[in-house]
DNA sequence: CAAGTTTTATACCGATCGGTATTCAACTGG
DNA sequence: CCAGTTGAATACCGATCGGTATAAAACTTG
């Protein structure tokens, strides 16, 4: 069977310039005329490999997953309690606030396409991060470092509620170094005592 | 100088209409005709009391912090900054969560409206969250109960971005009896050293 | 009832939305 | 070189976007 025309883009590095742009204007907020453009391809070509802009935006929140937000996952990995919750944390800070990025975070920017077409894109980052802070309350529940009276999912939805305060933080201008001190107090009276 | 045709529409029921509709879809995710049928007008008459999209999106902010969201000015009156914070917290909560209205906060999707023609409206969300947390910070500066070593603007800060995760959490789909567990969790180290 | 004024309702505007049909270019295997 | 296959480019689709021109309806004043 023969090979046809080849492809005159890369869909990795395409997939990424999609992502930048969902990440800086959100779902709703970013047209497939503005992606085509940043993606270097036109219409035909986004719908051949993407399938459409509802599957584009799951697979820009899987790349995103896959690089920047890395460290979500991986801090699981840390040897105590207090390690994982300083690394999502001030990971949160980083990813939402780096120079070369936009500030924010694209699962929260997720959750906040709301409009009438936007439901499944919602429901997608939904449930995304549900998954995401089971992992965490797993990670606590049982842990030897757990505080005696503090509940595993409820530590979990703080941190979690803290990092989505920190991308609205970061998506509405206030710099890493503020979050930074923002964190430490944070961190202060709940892992101190 | 006669009268002409009278208003067959209150304009504030109307725009509290409109607030409901924003504040369910954010300002990206509601269109006009969506607008005009929850409002029962149409849209000259709209356009002739409101203005435009985004002078309708900026009264509905008014009226916002003038209903629902007036606890927030509200707390700063409180004695001491426990009751403050706690009051701003779980208030929060309150108004995020709520039976009878949209879930999440207004700003915080007016924030997330980052689309290239939504400049002007996440400008003003942006201002307004500063001027609140500039009067919080206020409160807390010169505060006889201010803990010695703590920052009023670091405090001020922490306790935007707590009221900001509670409202992508309560976006998010989270209900508010978790939500109250998780502000006690915060707040329990924070206030009580 | 007539003149003047203001709001209402309908129809319409160009532009853009997400998505696709069609045509042409570039490659592989024979 | 030719047939077959695949991707690229353009043009186009109906629908909807925010916003407005136009004209009819409902009132106040004389």
């Amino acid at each position: 069977m023969p090979g046809g025309r080849p492809r005159s883009f890369n869909p990795d590095t395409a997939l990424d310039r999609a992502l930048e742009l969902f990440w800086q204007q959100g779902y709703e907020g970013t047209s497939l005329a503005e992606l085509t453009a940043a993606m270097g391809i036109n219409k035909p070509s986004l719908y051949a490999v993407y399938g459409n802009k509802e599957q584009l935006f799951a697979k820009a929140l899987d790349r995103y997953f896959a690089g920047p937000g890395a460290f979500a996952a991986e801090a699981l990995d840390e040897p105590t309690i207090r390690a994982v919750v300083e690394r999502l944390v001030f990971g949160s800070i980083e990813l939402t606030t780096g120079a070369d990025t936009p500030h924010g975070c694209l699962t929260v920017k997720g959750v906040h396409a709301c409009g009438p077409d936007a439901g499944p894109v919602r429901d997608d980052a939904v449930r995304r991060r549900k998954a995401g802070e089971a992992a965490l309350r797993r990670r606590f529940e049982n842990a030897p470092d757990l505080p005696r009276g503090t509940n595993a999912a409820t530590l979990a939805q703080l941190v979690h509620t803290l990092t989505d305060g920190i991308a609205v933080q970061a998506a509405a201008g206030r710099g890493g170094g503020e979050l930074r001190a923002v964190a430490e107090l944070a961190l202060r009276g709940l892992l101190d005592d």
